[in-house]
DNA sequence: CTGTTAGCGCGTTCAA
DNA sequence: TTGAACGCGCTAACAG
């Protein structure tokens, strides 16, 4: 109304019936005659009336809206994610509200709370940390809460992950088929769960290969940026180190590629590099990246629609964690092997 | 509420108030002695009471939401803006729907409804079209919205865009000031406003440079992909054609570098290549692209800055429309003059 | 500075 | 299948 709004009232004596039938129409047309309906569809039209939500929301306690609560939206892994849900959510029905921590534990509380008080029917969280009593103040509203890219032993709820372990096995599995004299992994900082993961992966199909998980030679970078990939290529190339290489993500890997380069070591003539998290610069064709690509849509959808089960199935559902699979997308850094 | 809630009624109750006092703490809090404030905040908390939004929103016709509406969340300029509207709207403590229309115009009308019916304060819009008629079922119930990165001669409101024109002629000049031959521009197609514009730039600085306007080579390529500036690189090369390049996004930048590098003409000792957009690629320092640079960050907050300057001053605001300036940054594919 | 009261618009009874 | 009436939780207006 806002403009001499009336409400379902108004819409209800110009069709000149009651206001619980304007009520069904809305939200069980099916309950309605088709006569009555198209009765009120009609003043609906003509008043331009706009059913408020709030209003429903009061009365229902809950709100057709879902948090999305990621760490940074630069960042295209959840923006990929955001994209996919987004879609989902947008079928369904739901807003979505945006919620961008920040890498900052504080502000991802503040958004716990708005959302509480929005009455979200829930939330898809990738949360700064795994400590999930931060979580308590959004099921104290009864919203249902799915954990994205992360899983949490603790948490009362469904989880959605990619295979973190997984994706660093099956690059060193095809850095191995080149048959290299020795495998260099340059990693990131241990404090990021994804690093750890994938280094167990690494050293998982070192071990599958039967060569001693130790002898992979690491590298651990502060940032992991094209910057320091470049450094290390470099070092690498230097010390005539390993030419096979993986790299816990893109940037690192495309750092590596130009570092090796600069000392004229080429890719894959004489180096083999593999990247993680298949990024848009590996995408759309800047470099021929050989990485790891993940199912970041199907992360999202499938976050959702956790989300959307848990909500329809109420106490009846069953929480479940879910592991996707990442995949190696072979490019020239490091080809299949002949 | 949801778990046996009982609202600001509880709480009042408990602290030994009336309800309006504790409406009070929690909207204008300066109106509450100290004391009064301190028993009711104690309440709050013993309580765990979380304030229903909804409840406010039905009361006051407005809800402490903002609409973020783009064509496309993936998109790294979008994100760009998504970001810096994020980080704003929770600094003046709004939510933020976030509304992807995906190049689907439908989509985006339901975004609009949807927005509406949670009764969003406004919306930041960067419509698929400049068509403002689509956009009245926002203002009809009261939400102000703010054009960004378009700008429209018929929109009753703010916009907040960046000026393509001055970004064409900089990257132009830029190059001219390397003396070439002859000057390329490959462009998008002329349907997307950004390329007719930044081609009117680009043409200007031609001409205050004294040359011919339709002396530059012009290409024009559907999908502004890697892939397409690469068979255009290609082609120039083969061509003899001119040995600097202005492409009118990053993507094609980097395919047109390729397809020269790939027949031989190198970068910049042969060559100069200028994008637009300044994407992570670039930025990442993934290859040393001279590009044009956009104040994203700027964008968003300004939007939301001019939005909430509405919301706060009503019907005695009065519409501005914004025209950031993009800049040049310089990195290897073309070097400043010597 | 604090209390009282009257709806905001809708979904849901319960009866008809 | 429809209608009448109640109240969700909060805030604006006014009274004290």
């Amino acid at each position: 109304m806002a403009r001499g709004e009336l409400g379902v009232a108004a819409v209800a004596r110009r069709a000149g019936v009651s206001t619980a039938t304007v009520s069904n129409v809305i939200n069980r047309p099916e309950v309605v005659s088709a006569a009555t309906r198209s009765k009120v569809l009609a003043a609906i039209k003509e008043l331009d009336f706009v059913p408020n939500r709030a209003a429903a929301t009061l009365r229902q306690g809950s709100n057709r809206l879902v948090g999305l609560v990621v760490p940074e939206i630069l960042n295209p892994f959840y923006a990929a994610i955001a994209s996919s849900v987004a879609d989902a959510a947008d079928r369904a029905g739901y807003a979505i509200a945006l919620c961008v921590s920040h890498d900052d534990p504080a502000r991802e509380l503040r958004h716990f709370e708005t959302l509480a008080e929005q009455r979200a029917a829930g939330a898809l969280v990738v949360p700064l940390s795994a400590d999930p009593s931060r979580l308590s103040q959004l099921r104290m509203v009864g919203a249902r809460l799915v954990l994205v890219d992360r899983v949490s032993a603790e948490h009362e709820g469904c989880s959605v992950a990619i295979d973190d372990v997984e994706g660093g096995r099956i690059a060193v599995e095809h850095l191995l088929a080149g048959a290299p004299r020795s495998i260099a992994l340059v990693n990131g900082p241990r404090s990021i769960p994804q690093c750890v993961n994938r280094r167990v992966g690494a050293r998982t199909a070192m071990a599958a290969a039967g060569l001693d998980p130790d002898s992979l030679v690491e590298f651990e970078v502060t940032d992991m940026t094209v910057d320091e990939g470049r450094r290390v290529g470099i070092e690498i190339a230097r010390a005539g180190g390993p030419r096979a290489v993986f790299c816990i993500n893109d940037q690192l890997a495309v750092g590596v590629m130009r570092g090796l380069g600069e000392e004229g070591v080429s890719t894959p003539a004489e180096a083999l590099v593999v990247g993680y998290g298949d990024l848009d610069l590996a995408t759309e064709g800047a470099l021929p990246l050989t990485t790891v690509g993940q199912p970041k849509r199907e992360l999202g959808e499938l976050a959702l629609s956790r989300l959307l089960a848990e909500l329809r199935e109420g106490d009846s559902h069953h929480h479940t964690a879910t592991m996707l699979q990442p995949y190696l997308v072979v490019r020239d850094s490091a080809p299949a092997a002949a």
